[in-house]
DNA sequence: TAGCGATCAATGCTCGCGCAAGCAAAGCTC
DNA sequence: GAGCTTTGCTTGCGCGAGCATTGATCGCTA
């Protein structure tokens, strides 16, 4: 806080409550749902399915392991095994970073990319069924608009307790 | 799909786009981010609060395992467990159920009841910071609706693919 | 240029969680 | 009421994920 003032500990009126129920009921769904979904339709993991992706986005697809986990939201150990596993099935490619001697860059190789093609259009459809198009059009811009002002307080953590 | 249409596979558009990014950004960081306020705050993880909230407000404090496993989102086997720390912990007490021998019947104890309201506070004012006071007051009701129908949504999995 | 702190990745460890199997009790059907 | 099925919980196990440590390298500064 930077003023002096009570934490603010005003218990949820009834809607609030209603709407906090829902996103926390959301947060605990929606990952599993999804999951299950491109797994079944396409045998892969999200977290799979997620690297390759931004590494299909990238300049030359390629990105060190450290910027990989930053876009995925693992951590870096986490993406270390991830990587050796999408290796292992010649998804990616590692290659010691030429620029940096500390660095590996993970590079999406051809059959990663089709592996990718394969499953994009199955987590799509997924993501449209359950999340996307029961949002009414019209209520998307302010929709996406108040979603995104909830991120920005989650951003700024570690303030006061 | 009841009729014969293509699965919708129609890419998003950049609004939609928006509001997925932030979406799938919320359900990797609100969780983690809740979690870490109450691990400070009160030493406790979301599991267990969800636990013993769900426990404080059933009738006599009692609440068999797999309807608490219902309610928390846990499979049967892990609340087994968790019930088993929180026995140990003595904020609950395990009863074979009187009406169904197969049954456990899970009891708050006051020192149960003591430590969650020790939390509650820490709780909400995290939920508040991070998640309810980042929403416009005059947006919620409509927020509150369109995020009631993805749940919805969500909820009837298992169709189709 | 020698040294020091910061950064990148790899590895060992632990934890939370679900699944599958097992067991006991309850319920159902003939 | 004997057997099959279902339900409720427990237990063994494996997987995904983070933390802490280590080692190599980099960059900055005296």
């Amino acid at each position: 806080m930077t003023d002096g003032s009570i934490p603010n500990t005003q218990p949820l009126d009834a809607l609030e409550e209603l709407a906090w129920r829902d996103l926390a009921r959301f947060f605990v769904l929606a990952p599993r749902c999804l999951d299950e979904d491109l797994q079944r339709g396409a045998n892969m993991p999200i977290s799979t399915y997620s690297a390759l992706t931004h590494l299909s986005e990238a300049p030359d697809h390629v990105l060190r392991i450290t910027e990989l986990a930053n876009r995925v939201y693992l951590s870096g150990s986490r993406m270390t095994r991830l990587v050796d596993a999408l290796a292992a099935d010649d998804l990616v490619v590692k290659r010691r970073s030429t620029s940096d001697a500390r660095g590996v860059d993970v590079i999406l190789t051809a059959k990663g990319l089709k592996r990718l093609q394969l499953a994009y259009p199955v987590h799509l459809h997924s993501v449209r069924t359950r999340v996307i198009d029961p949002i009414p059009r019209a209520s998307l811009p302010d929709f996406a608009e108040v979603l995104h002002a909830i991120i920005v307080a989650l951003g700024r953590e570690r303030e006061e307790l």
